[in-house]
Order: structure tokens, then sequence, then C-alpha cells
RNA sequence: GCUACUGUGGCUCAAUGGUAGAGCAGCUCACUCGUAAUGAGCAGGUUGUCAGUUCGAUUCUGACCAGUAGCUCCA
């Protein structure tokens, strides 16, 4: 016998191989209906699976994220099963759940069109309207190649074969549909009531280009229908705040064929950049940060000694001056190291902090451009520590704190990534150890958690990222702090030590916002294009009610002005519903209507497009001087919502 | 770069193997108006580029360019 204990504290005791549907339905006929699987000691299992030793079981239903992963995992292998049936020379690579749905790589000569996602999705209800039940068996990997290998499985033998000598080969069974697969899965399809396809992409056999290329199905799938349908709304809206036609709409940046990547700022857009500027100055002038600015363009010899010509030649652009080669910067580094060894330093001068807002050019890939969140022209918010080894753990946290305010300021959550060593690393392996144990160090005493991307760092050092979602929730890298060992050693950068000898400095390569364009993307997606008053392009739209109003609301807009506002007067010979739903359209936080009324009280009904319970505009009255003070008070406070 | 798809006036979209039309935006005029669209008129496009097929291409074919989704890569 073997005893199971509940989150409730409870225990039983069943018999050794138990099925872990048994155990549900021992506890409730009703429990066994709805739940999709388990968490057994930490790890997620299917029902169809048996428990052999004492456990802790905590059943999981579709609310849980457990559960989703079991859930879409399945409608994977449904997907692959329907794919089989209507294009039978399909070989199958891997099809595992994601955020918000599944996946699965196929190989076919058939090529997938958006009508046969249809034709897919159709099979995949008759298939669910069998009524399988996914059976689970293991089979020794000698068995599981001989049955794979005259299929002509490929991928699946590939990935056996890859599998650990004592690993358990596990198999999954849908139909006539039998599928190498670790699980967990569910035990009965018939829940998979909401099938949508969403899309096909290319992808390549285990992530790697030299590999041949995949066809991939993105899709999703739900128990109700109604929450497939809340899915479906939530991107159609999320499609609304795409920073890209935002920026359109508002006149804040435009791309053209003439520069693919290379972003145009236009002048409501270069309100917000500058904003940006000297909000970030402010911070990092507090945090004890020097600012400094280097060349855009520095002879070739200086990239081939700070490793970018072995590493990052690929990415880089290059010129010529009077016959001799040069290179547009891709990164800021070795700049900064040239002012650094431009004289000597004692350990009291450290740590030391440059930032510097460095504009950046690199060669991205055409596919990989994307608005202002990828692009080959970018403006780094870097900054360069030097100190002693000793100073590491401090300043990393320093950073990690800075991090969290200015993201903070605007509302942003964020997750972080420890990335390690990676194939084509510079330096001494001790030396990485080191670098990655005080990177790990500083978040766990912070008690921060993270993701761990093994062999992703630099080439020259490990890093930590910061990565922030856009309106789809597709994430992005925004901040990044990278220990670097390796520069100082290949510019010989020295200090002078306690002892009066010349010493090594560590090298800190940082930034916070990541880039000013891509985080410019983010907020634009974040907020929708209703910025937080201090950012917000225009600030203020005066509405004369009609042309008698003019001298007076044109005073009203000068003191505003004059008050160190952006302010649009709006004299146009419009009606004034006309002319706030243009200022709405255009997310000027604040309009105010001037008529008779407001003439003779000097009282003004001011309207925020931040909206109330009922979904209105919210709408409140006050005189001039009350309403500059609101607003200058909502300016400095950086507040979020008004 | 790879796979698939897309490319018509500033924006959103329509149409056709016989050289393009609407709405919004813009401009002009009238209206002077109280909280999300006043009316009328005008102007705006060598249908992404270059070739090919054809009597004739914007429509069919190819190459290139740019974009979209994903992969790879990355701030």
């Amino acid at each position: 016998m073997i005893k199971v204990t509940f989150p409730d504290g409870s225990a039983r005791e069943y018999e050794k191989g138990v099925q872990l549907y048994e155990i549900a339905r021992s506890i409730s006929e009703g429990l066994a209906r709805n739940v999709l699987g388990a968490v057994v000691n930490g790890e997620t299992r299917g029902l169809q699976e048996t428990l052999t030793e004492n456990a802790s079981v905590r059943f999981v239903r579709f609310e849980d994220p457990e559960g989703k992963a079991i859930f879409w995992h399945t409608s994977a292998h449904i997907m692959a099963l329907a794919v089989q049936r209507l294009y039978p020379d399909v070989r199958f690579a891997i099809g595992p759940a994601i955020d918000d749905g599944f996946y699965y790589d196929f190989d076919t000569e058939h090529r997938f069109s958006p009508e046969d996602l249809e034709r897919i999705e159709e099979e995949m209800k008759k298939i669910v309207a069998e009524g399988h039940l996914l059976e689970r068996f293991e089979m020794s990997r000698e068995e599981a190649l001989d049955r794979f290998r005259p299929m002509g499985e490929v991928y699946k033998v590939d990935l056996i074969e890859s599998l650990p000598e004592d690993e358990v080969i596990s198999f999954y069974q849908l139909g006539e549909f039998i599928d190498l697969c670790r699980g967990p899965h569910l035990k009965d399809i018939s829940k998979v009531k909401a099938i949508k396809l969403l899309s096909i992409a290319g992808a390549y056999w285990r992530g790697d280009e030299k590999n041949k290329m995949l066809q991939r199905i993105y899709g999703t799938t739900y128990e109700k229908k109604k929450d497939l349908e809340a899915h479906l709304h939530f991107l159609e809206e999320a499609k609304k705040r795409d920073h890209r036609k935002i920026g359109r709409e508002m006149d804040l940046f435009s791309m053209h064929e003439e520069g693919p990547g290379f972003p145009f700022f236009h002048s409501k857009g270069m309100i917000i950049r500058n904003e940006l500027e000297s909000f970030w100055r402010e911070k990092h002038k507090a945090a004890g940060y020097d600012e400094i600015r280097t060349p855009m363009i520095l002879n070739e010899s200086l990239w081939h000694r700070s490793g970018h010509w072995d590493h990052y030649k690929e990415n880089m652009y290059f010129t010529k001056i009077d016959d001799e080669e040069y290179a547009i910067k891709p990164m800021n580094c070795p700049g900064s190291i040239l002012i650094y060894k431009n004289r000597m330093y004692s350990y009291r001068d450290f740590p030391m902090r440059w930032a510097e807002l460095g504009l950046v050019h690199r060669h991205e890939l055409s596919g990989a451009l994307h608005g202002l969140m990828r692009v080959r022209a970018f403006t780094q918010d870097d900054a360069h520590l030097f100190m002693t080894a000793g100073m590491i753990k401090e300043e990393i946290k320093g950073v990690i704190r800075l991090c969290d305010d200015i993201y903070g300021t605007f509302g942003f959550n964020y997750h972080m990534e420890l990335s390690t060593r990676p194939e084509n690393s510079m330096g001494e392996r001790e030396q990485w150890d080191f670098a990655e144990l005080q990177l790990k160090e500083a978040l766990g005493e912070m008690g921060r958690e993270y993701i761990l991307n093994e062999g992703d760092g630099a080439f020259y050092g490990p890093k930590i990222d910061f990565h922030l979602a856009d309106a789809i929730g597709r994430t992005w890298q925004c901040g990044t702090i990278q220990l670097d060992f390796q520069m100082p050693e290949r510019f010989d950068m020295t200090y002078i030590n306690e002892q009066g000898e010349k010493a090594r400095p560590v090298m800190v390569h940082r930034t916070i916002l990541g880039s000013l364009e891509r985080f410019m993307g983010i907020l634009i997606e974040e907020f929708a294009g209703k910025f937080p008053l201090w950012i917000a392009p225009e600030q203020v739209r005066v509405i004369p009610v009609s042309d008698r109003h003019h001298a007076f609301s044109k005073k009203v807009a000068d003191q505003l002005l004059e008050a160190g506002f952006r302010v649009r007067h709006d004299q146009r010979s419009e009606k004034v519903g006309y002319k706030i739903r243009q200022a709405q359209m255009e997310k000027v936080p604040y309009m105010l209507v001037i008529g008779d009324k407001e003439m003779d009280e000097g009282v003004f009904a001011v309207r925020h497009f931040s909206v109330d319970e009922k979904g209105k505009n919210k709408q409140f009255e006050m005189g001039l001087p009350e309403l500059i003070d609101k607003l200058r008070e909502e300016v400095s406070s950086r507040a979020i919502q008004a």
C-alpha cells in the first residue's frame, strides 16, 4: 500500500500502481469528471499515470497553469493525428504546449495553406467526437527504435537516440496515432471542445538554422467555446494597441523603405523620447552615474582588439576614411574603454559609473525587424561600471534596484533571465564560473526569481536580462547586466590598488531601458497611446465652443503654455462634438471646453481621457489656478493614473 | 537569412486581362454650433520596382524591394 496526501492535509491509502484517475474518483465522482491532471510531488502528471510510492497529490483543472499545459499539450497530439489522417506522408517532430496554446512541427511535402488549417480543425473536431482515451505505455529504447525507424520517423528516432540511457521512454496512443512523449496528457480528450488553429510558420528542427526547416502549426483550444472567443477577442483588441499602428495614428514615428530598420522620429515622438531622456538623466545622476559620449565611427583596429571583429563582424557596418578601414559602432564599450585608458585610476575612484546614450548600428537579419522593437539603429541607455572584484555583488544589486525604480515608474511587470557561458566565449573557465556565481548570489540575496539560460551569455561574460511584455504578451529584452573580465584584459586596463600595485579592474556593461526605441515601443503598447501626463506629446487641448470665445480661450491656452504645459488651442470652425471626438482619438489627456459659462464663471469643466466605472470620461470642474496646480502635481509625480 | 503570406491615393478598403473607385483624413466655401462625426464642393493613384507573356497587364509569370507571422538572432 502507498500513502497519498492531499493539499488540505488529508491522506488516504491505495494499492501500489493505482492510476491517478482512480484516486480522483475515490475522492469524488464530480472531481474525476472535472480534473485534467495532477501535480505529484511537484511534477505534473496525467490521470492515466500510476503511483508506485508515497506521494503528495494536487489535482488541477483548466484554470491552473498545469491544467492548461496538459490540455494544450494533448491538443497538439489531436492536431498531429488530424494531420496524419489528411497528409499521410507527414513526419512528426515535436508538439509542446506554449503560453496560450500549442504547436506541432511537421515535415511533409505538402505546403500548408490557411484553408488547410480549417480542414485540420474539422478533422480535430471529428477526432474529439470519436471519444478516444489517451493511453500511456512504455517501451525499451530498442523496441522504440525498432518501431519508429522503419516508419521513417527520423525526428522521433533522433529524439530517442538523444535520450539518456536510463530514461523511461513513454508513449501515448490516441486512436491510431502513437507518439513518443514524456506527457503529461489528458486521459479523456472529449474535454477539448473549442478548437482554433491560428497560424503556420517555419521552424528549424531542434531550433538550429543548419537543420531542415519544418512547418509549424500554432493553435489554441479551450474547454468552453466562450473562453476561446474571449481569447480571440483579446488578440483582436491587442492588435489595436500595436505600437506600429499607434505610432502612425498619433504621428510619433515612421518607417520607410529607404531605410529598413532605421526609424524616423516625428516631433511628437521626440517629445516622448526627450521626456524619457530627462527622466533617465535624473535617475542616473541620483544613482551616482556620470554621463559620457563616444564617437559612432571608430578605426577597425579597435574592434579587432575588443574581439568584436571575431565575434560580431556579421552584424557590423563598415566604412572607409582616407583608405583606412573604420567600423560603425555596434556597441559602446570600446569607446568607454578608450576614455578609461586616458588616465590612471586609484581603487579610491571605484566604483565608477559612466553612462552613455549611445547610438549603435547593427545589421540585424531582415526577417527579424519589427517596428521599434527590433531595429538596425538604436540608442542604448548604456553604462559601464568599473570596480574591484569585491564590489561586483553590490554594484549588480544597485543596477537591479535602479531597474525596479525605473520600470516601477511606468508600472511595468518584468521577469529576469540569467544567461551563462556560450560556446564562442572568450576567456578562462574559472573567471566565467566566478562571474556567474556573483550574478547568482546577487539575485539570490535579493530573493529574485529568474529563468536560467545555459550557454546564452555574451561572448565576453554572463548576463542578467530584464524582459518586458508587449500588447500580445511577446516579451522583449530591455535591461541587461553583463559582467566582463575580458575587455579589461584585452585593453590592458589597470588601476592602482591599496598596495600601490597595478591591478585589473572588473567591468560591468548594463542597460535599463535597453534601447530608447524598444522601450518606447513597449511604452506605447502598455498605455495604448494614452500616456501618463508627463510624457504625453500634447497634454491639454483647449476647445472653444464658437468663434466669439476665441479671445478668451486663447488667454486660457496661453496661461497653460506659460505654466509649462504642452497645449493646443483648437480654433477651427467645427462643432464642439467634432473637436472632442478628435481630441479623444488623438488621446490628449485633458480637454478644456470653453464657452459662455466658462467666460462668465471662470470655472472650467475638464474632461480626462481615463474613464470612470460607467465607461464615461472622467469630468470635473475647477478654476484655472487649481487646474494648473493639479496638472503640475500630476506631471512632477509622474503619476500613471490621473 | 529561412518558411508561409501580403503590397491599390496619407489611412482603411473595393474592383477588373481593355490603363482604377468609396469612406476617413486634406484643401475651399457656407454654417458659429455646449461634450465622440454639419453640409456642399475640390484635389489626390504611372495599382511596391524591374522584366516577361499578351493586340493590350494594375490583374497572369519571374526576379528584386518592403512589410506581416513564426524560426534563428538579439537591446
